[in-house]
DNA sequence: CCCGTTTAGTTGTAGATGCAAGTTTTCGCT
DNA sequence: AGCGAAAACTTGCATCTACAACTAAACGGG
């Protein structure tokens, strides 16, 4: 009986065919190296991680520019601790403001201020152009299709809640 | 004249479109989210972070299961200073080896060990799983052939020199 | 109305990473 | 040969992040 269910332990680990295998290889490259070139163009033309950005543009698409930070949070996919980091930062170089919320003053209202709303609008040319230049301009148009597709599925996996794609009814919801 | 060269300008910024637009939000999720899904299981399952299964499966398929740090390096596309670390780190835990080249006392080679090796086998069957289930798995196969596509397509730009692709070759390049 | 529990954030501490500077060995040129 | 430049790491320092512990506010019975 042991032996027997040694083969059958060996035998249900999956391996990844040749074809399955170059792919997840190639793929594997893309998440290590297309991250650090985001970081670079903005650090080097905005002084900021693209996690920065990423932050401040999720705020600068809300409704009045104003989120909670546990909403924020969702959104850019990020700790709590870190992007309580993260904001204090922010609050420093004057592109936020933090206030307790009115109703429950555990919550804090994140808004962009309007050095944050300028600071998104003189960086994201700069860096949609990164994104061109990196990702889209690459591919064809049907890739792209095919890309956004991909990304869907894989997200069912890895964000089955959809938090990162969070539509605006979030931060209105009953408490 | 001014006035002509600032419309110039703004016209020059290629936006994205819609779908371009959608296609890079959920691949920017996934950007996010995927490593950390792997790191968690490696961590959880193996006591390692991804990069540190990288390094020792990129040794464990060397000829001779040895290779010079900075080949490693390019394989892994980790900086010299991180790499050097990480290897400090799994010299202490006992998977590799290292030990200046004989023929070029300034470059250093190491070796995967035998328990190296067997770190690798043991941990190599959920780490696989965990692809499976949260890549490969998800899409149709069809979808896994356009990742590849796309991810190639990609590379072309994020790594012109193809480092991450190397083949043995480079191990045997002239000195 | 009060107290234990949950929720929302922040902070302490330790590990990881990048950049820049330092060290040792080799190369290239005269 | 002999010396300046380059190569292959390694280490110092500053920053970032995660995990866990901590604080403050709100909820939920009894």
């Amino acid at each position: 009986m042991q032996v027997f269910a040694m083969l059958l332990a060996v035998t249900e680990t999956q391996w990844l065919s040749p074809d399955e295998r170059a792919a997840w290889v190639r793929f594997t490259a893309v998440l290590e190296l297309l991250p650090a070139a985001l970081d670079l163009q903005l650090s080097q033309d905005a002084g900021m991680t693209h996690f920065d950005y990423f932050t401040l543009a999720m705020l600068s698409e809300a409704p009045d520019r104003v989120l909670r930070t546990s909403a924020l949070a969702a959104r850019t996919n990020a700790t709590l601790p870190r992007l309580s980091r993260v904001l204090s930062r922010l609050e420093a170089a004057g592109f936020v403001d933090r206030a307790p919320d009115e109703d429950d003053r555990r919550a804090t209202n994140v808004t962009l201020t309007e050095a944050g709303w300028e600071k998104v609008v003189e960086t994201a040319p700069g860096h949609v152009a990164a994104v061109r230049r990196l990702v889209i301009d690459s591919l064809a148009p049907e890739q792209v299709t095919q890309l956004s597709a991909i990304s869907t599925a894989l997200l069912r996996q890895l964000d089955p809640e959809g938090r990162m794609l969070a539509t605006d009814n979030d931060s209105h919801e009953q408490h």
